[in-house]
DNA sequence: GCCAACGTTGGC
DNA sequence: GCCAACGTTGGC
């Protein structure tokens, strides 16, 4: 199973938030690179949650419960979500500088695109970050 | 189809 | 608040 990393500002849309909510649609990505990633999810695949400008850091996971499906607000049909809901949080929050300071992470898309709010995370950044942030995989 | 101008994201 | 890195738009 692929695994992913969801960016969000969390004065837009915190973990607190998707906790309180219990579930909720991944609306709102515009890029391209970024929809074709939501469009590859499967049900049941699991991604991290990270806050993007304030705390940026991996704060929980999060579960695929519906694949994508179109925007009905979109009219030119392009955009799309995928709904998630929170499995649990990360007993330790992963910072930025952590992610950067860790040789296994050199790859990280997160890393390397800063922009892409939808990014793929390989099986062994994975492991490593399940194992940073003392979430049992 | 190229490229300059502009807009957006996100780290610092 | 600034700026780098991109993406998008529109004139040619």
């Amino acid at each position: 199973m692929a695994h992913w990393l969801l960016k969000s500002e969390p004065s837009s849309y915190s973990w607190d938030q998707l906790v309180a909510d219990g579930r909720t649609n991944w609306n709102g990505v515009r890029n391209a690179q970024a929809l074709n990633n939501l469009r590859a999810m499967k049900l049941g695949e699991r991604a991290f949650f990270y806050h993007s400008n304030e705390g940026k850091e991996i704060v929980g996971v999060v579960e695929v419960v519906r694949t994508f499906y179109p925007d009905a607000a979109d009219k030119s049909g392009k955009l799309g979500m995928v709904d998630v809901k929170p499995v649990m949080p990360a007993a330790v929050r992963v910072g930025l500088p952590a992610m950067k300071a860790n040789p296994e992470l050199a790859g990280l898309s997160l890393l390397k695109q800063s922009r892409l709010s939808v990014c793929p995370v390989s099986e062994n950044e994975w492991s490593t970050l399940c194992r940073m942030s003392g979430i049992a995989a």
